[in-house]
DNA sequence: GTCAAATATTTGTCTATGACAAAAAAGGGA
DNA sequence: TCCCTTTTTTGTCATAGACAAATATTTGAC
């Protein structure tokens, strides 16, 4: 694979924030700390960072999204940084022991395909996969682990986030059809999805929804990234039941506890928070009065935990 | 409408960042030149803003997004704000002195159904309209004036986020089965469809991807929010004739002009980027070597054009 | 009067450095 | 091994000054 020779060897701060995700205050301490990264100045005297430099970075970054510290692995040079991702899953950083439920040997085919660039031929045998398995299975024996794969993958450097997105858009096609075809919907409870202004994965969301609504839940999806406060306007302006927000691994473990304090502080107590996906802070600082569902699985369980609730509150 | 009385009164400057879209050197600079936002300090002494001056940076931020300055506005008080907005159209601040295309009025009843909150009614108006007036004519006549319409309503205050996004994720779900129905896409050009990773709305790609692909395109869309270097890597590694880019008015114009630049460095000049969208600074100030698509009714011309230049090149 | 060039203002983002709370790691005893 | 306390790490907040780029205003020519 080509690629062209950049004029541009220098990003500016602000480009570096958006291409790595780390903060502006964040490089700039992290410079001051422990000398890295090492931007030259421009003719104004403001940073400008090496290309080489950011790749770090986003090695860095990725590492420290499956738990490891900065102050540990900030010296590494790149081939040491790529060894450590070689040989650390995402097992360390207290997600749960699971035994890795041994992955499905479609699992490994289907992350294989996504590599080789055969869209048609990935979309194809996913549409396959779903007629074979029906939508319920499908999503929780297939989609769940390929997406966590992926997302592995990523997390080693051994998958281009467009590779990342090319994966997801084909899903969410197979996805979305999947769900639309589903006869009937139910009438309650009523179910809110939607992710926080600073999450932009739409798969957990489609899992979740396809599950929920095979339920006879009706589910009322937001998309992504709705600000907090719309989350309360739309949840009271459509009667919701329960308003179920997803996770991923990338999100600033910050902003997820303050931002369900924030969103549980604002509902009706009657209104029930389920936060789902593979975000470390859930199980580790899980906030008050917010169902964790920490798998998939767990969601039909919460889901006749509740109608049994309701039930009783109805008599 | 009743809400809950919030407990929590008061935000963070990350949260009042998060929930207007203006940055935190923004926040504290307006504060130290204008005196507003004027926020309380908390027991560390830090600023803790009160909803009342957030729901008021809500609306400055929106009347600035169609052109007004923020020295001008920021002293208004709420009831003056509002009038402001009510009284400014889009037309502000360069943008092409349309004659607004008088508005059918398909557009104004599906405002207000999107309004009532009948999303099964609007998902099943949407698609009446579709088979009614073909793919084609659909997105050109409906979609795109549509879509605008709502995102009127919204700066005008008339419209929650909530409700534009309940919107979009109806449209979306329409457009994405119409586009999936197209029968066999062709082979050239291929187009690869994305936005920058701080334009989070996808609606625009859909429509550019169902025209394109209507056209005989291969169209290969990674979504929203990819980083520019994979972009980069994408459009190399599938051989991409065209990137196309969609830009919404929210988008910083800093952003839209940096990053196309940088993406224009940093790709072959055998591949076009076209970059569409009601972004105002595109018409402002367009980058060189980009074909900027003002209506999407310019999209078929750019294409022929394309073939045309294609054509020629294989002689 | 109109239009273009020159000047002035506005505005966002950058700089630097210090501080501190919350999270994580390490230490100490049952 | 487990729990509680202390220490270290780490991200984010604070202040305040600077300046380029974008926008508005004035000047001068026609």
């Amino acid at each position: 694979m080509e690629l062209p020779d950049s004029t541009v060897v220098h990003l500016s701060i602000s480009a570096v924030e958006r291409d790595t995700g780390l903060s502006k205050d964040t490089l700039r301490v992290w410079e001051r700390r422990y000398g890295f990264p090492s931007p030259l100045r421009d003719a104004f005297g403001e940073r400008i960072y090496p290309l080489e430099q950011v790749d770090r970075l986003r090695v860095i970054r990725r590492l420290m999204d499956i738990g490891h510290r900065p102050g540990k692995i900030i010296g590494l040079d790149i081939a040491e940084l790529q060894a450590l991702a070689d040989t650390s899953t995402g097992s360390l950083a207290g997600n749960r022991s699971d035994a890795s439920m041994d992955i499905h040997p479609d699992v490994t085919q289907l992350v294989a395909l996504t590599k080789s660039h055969d869209i048609e031929e990935l979309r194809r045998q996913l549409g396959q996969r779903l007629l074979r398995l029906g939508l319920a299975r499908f999503v929780t024996e297939l989609v769940a682990p390929l997406t966590q794969s992926i997302g592995d993958a990523w997390s080693r450097g051994q998958m281009e986030i467009y590779e990342e997105h090319l994966y997801t858009e084909s899903m969410q096609v197979v996805l979305r059809n999947a769900i639309s075809t589903i006869p009937q919907p139910g009438d309650r409870p009523r179910v809110l999805l939607t992710t926080f202004p600073s999450e932009p994965h739409g798969m957990g969301l489609l899992m979740a929804e396809a599950l929920l609504a095979l339920e006879g839940c009706r589910c009322i999806s937001l998309g992504t990234q709705t600000p907090i406060w719309d989350i309360v306007l739309a949840a009271t302006a459509q009667n919701i039941d329960i308003v179920a927000l997803s996770f991923s691994p990338v999100m600033n473990p910050n902003q997820v506890v303050d931002g369900l304090n924030e969103l549980r502080a604002k509902l009706p107590r009657s209104i029930e928070i389920w936060a789902g996906g593979r975000c470390p802070v859930l199980q580790r600082r899980p906030p008050a009065d917010i169902r964790v569902i920490s798998e998939l699985t767990d969601l039909t369980k919460s889901l006749s935990d509740w109608r049994h609730r309701a039930g009783r509150q109805a008599d």
